[in-house]
DNA sequence: ATTCACATCTTGACAGTGTCAACATCAAGG
DNA sequence: CCTTGATGTTGACACTGTCAAGATGTGAAT
């Protein structure tokens, strides 16, 4: 019985799980406050570690925003997956259901969905590695679903995917935007908004709202 | 012939025109060093005034970013209505005009397009007053635009138009980001893209591209 | 013309930030 | 055992926005 304490009563010099423990807090922070609120040493104070601990950890600020925005890529693709395999959608509704995640996710996430698609981390290059390592990859899926969706000719199949990928996904980015940083729209129509969407790049045949 | 020489020789205890210099100096700073490298002390220092001499025109930083944007709205307004007044255009070349300079303005601009959009300002509501009487119209605007072009049977009729509205400006708006912060799409083919975004919203009679 | 009020500009100060350098502590392996 | 490297700490620096108090000039009213 060496220390059979330690676990909960010694204040250990060593952490031992720091870096988890500081994206877990850091997204708290996030939560409430906002990216603007969230400085390295309240973080620091508040998982109770010196100001410079961090640094041990990730390489800088950005470095730490990086994590954050990484398991947020995560979570959204494992939300994307669920509507792919559900089997009771057909493609077109899938289309549709995508639209409706994407943006209720934004808008329930949106100081993580800022470091995933904002320019605090992507102006200037400040992605780490590890980031755009699933941020890319995030973006290819999304063309490959929009060639999936031409052929079966629910998307217009005479525009080249790529473009039609980056326009549609704009077109999500956009709205969500829009609503996150409070411009021109807010969330009391948001269904509504997500529709006209849908119905604008769907074939007409599938429009069945 | 009081004072012949004091507008360019004398360094004077009042500016002057302070307010505007400032506008003027901080865009150009802007425009190179981005928003993150605008500081109030470095742009006081420029102008050759003391730190706090800014307060005096400015109720704080976020204020004079306001003043800029404000900047911004104006010229875009002025560039779209010397769209709207060409004779030389029909209505549906008048659209996808109106989307090629939204783009390419976004995209000459980027600083002074995060400003007029990005959560700098809009997000927690620090936008001001007077800022606000110029953006809201502008979107005004933009639906009655659509409004039109619904009628006109260029945009499809049976969605809402303020609903259309707000989808199809944000599809610009995304796209706009997208480039900015150099997500998922860059400048090399913003021309394939601008025709891509027109032809998904326009009705199919009228996409001549 | 003098005075008074006000707009403008100044210096000093404060709390806050990210980050580097130098040093302390501890776990693990030769 | 003792060295090496990972991890944590304190001190320091330069930088930020902003407030308070005082200096300076301008214009209007007496």
């Amino acid at each position: 019985m060496t220390s059979a304490v330690s676990v909960q009563d010694k204040k250990q010099y060593h952490h031992g799980d720091l870096r988890n423990t500081l994206l877990l807090a850091a997204t708290e922070m996030l939560v409430d406050g906002g990216i603007e609120g969230l400085s390295l040493r309240k973080l620091a104070d508040r998982v109770g570690v010196s100001r410079t601990a961090p640094y041990h950890h990730f390489k800088d600020k950005s470095a730490l925003l990086c994590g954050i925005a990484q398991e947020g890529f995560k979570r959204w693709q494992s939300r994307l997956n669920a509507i792919l395999d559900c089997t009771e959608l057909n493609d077109a509704e899938k289309y549709r259901a995508m639209v409706k995640v994407y943006l209720y996710y934004a808008s329930e996430n949106p100081e993580i969905y800022e470091l995933m698609f904002g320019r605090t981390i992507w102006k200037s290059d400040n992605a780490t590695p590890d980031l755009k390592s699933v941020a890319y990859p995030c973006f290819q899926a999304h063309v490959e679903l929009v060639r999936q969706w031409q052929q079966k000719g629910i998307l217009n199949a005479q525009e080249d995917s790529l473009r039609l990928a980056q326009v549609s996904w704009a077109t999500m980015h956009g709205l969500a935007r829009l609503l996150i940083d409070g411009v021109y729209a807010d969330v009391s129509h948001l269904d509504e908004m997500c529709d006209c969407l849908v119905n604008s790049f769907i074939k007409h045949d599938y429009q069945t709202k």
